[in-house]
DNA sequence: GGAGCACTCCCCACTTTTCCCCACGCATCT
DNA sequence: AGATGCGTGGGGAAAAGTGGGGAGTGCTCC
């Protein structure tokens, strides 16, 4: 199971997006057209298929609580978290919070990230694009030699 | 069972707090639909699940009595605990010296975090996310020790 | 010891939001 | 050219949150 691909769609005014059909199409049945939805790192919005999320959550109720640092990160993951299940149509509904954080408004990029899907504001995302200081190929060199 | 999500309800004149439908959603049997309710850390109010609760009880009860530090500690957190059960509309009353203790007053904010609920003044939790060094990539990367 | 007061708990009614279903238009494939 | 699959939009039923009222209980003061 693993999600590729872009696409560009609209968000309507209940905060529906439609998820690619071939992004559906590699979900597990144990996913159950369920995901977990919460914020991402660098201003998206994850999307993790439940059968994958539950790995999260196994390492978040890891954490010690007694950590003010863990504290403070499990409010920050799990305060964002909702689970969305597909409709009829193939769409899940994102709350209005995190369509705030994210920035997304009108129109909503979907990215296929290997293990989850990305939302992103198409402008946020370009943005986000044109400031990494390296290029795909000097980036590709560094990440993949580790 | 998870508590996830976030909802700013209002609180009435009576101390009542409805509890989001989807964390209701999540509480086992045992729980019996109740909560000890005591202080949290940083200024919030923690609403634990009976079940859950049980955990915390037998881990105090471990504890060395004839240490100092032990002892405040047991007082700090036992002096505030209550127990309230969901009223016939999903709400907790909450008493006026913890409500008071976390400055909540005509709106609270209502936070998912992992094995218990938390309920906060918005104002002050804003202040508490403020004034956090780190931000949530470079916290997680070390929480998660990734 | 009894009456009155205050508090708490439970129930009822209203308003808002959410969820599910149906219908349309476009593109693609046969 | 028709049929099928996919993305988009809207409406109605059900659930969830909010506020107020009334009965029961325990306390206090007379």
């Amino acid at each position: 199971m693993v999600f590729k691909g872009q696409a560009e769609y609209s968000v309507d005014s209940k905060g529906r997006v439609s998820i690619p059909a071939k992004m559906r199409g590699v979900l597990n049945p144990e996913a159950q057209n369920t995901f977990t939805i919460t914020r991402g790192f660098e201003e998206c919005i994850f999307l993790y298929p439940l059968d994958q999320w539950a790995e999260i959550e196994e390492a978040i109720g890891a954490l010690n609580m007694f950590n003010p640092d863990a504290r403070t990160f499990v409010r920050a993951i799990m305060m964002w978290a909702d689970e969305a299940t597909l409709d009829g149509q193939g769409r899940v509904t994102i709350s209005r919070p995190l369509l705030d954080f994210a920035d997304v408004d009108g129109r909503a990029l979907i990215i296929g990230a290997f293990d989850h899907i990305e939302i992103w504001d198409p402008d946020r995302f370009d943005e986000y694009m044109d400031q990494q200081p390296d290029d795909y190929e000097t980036l590709a060199e560094r990440v993949m030699n580790m």
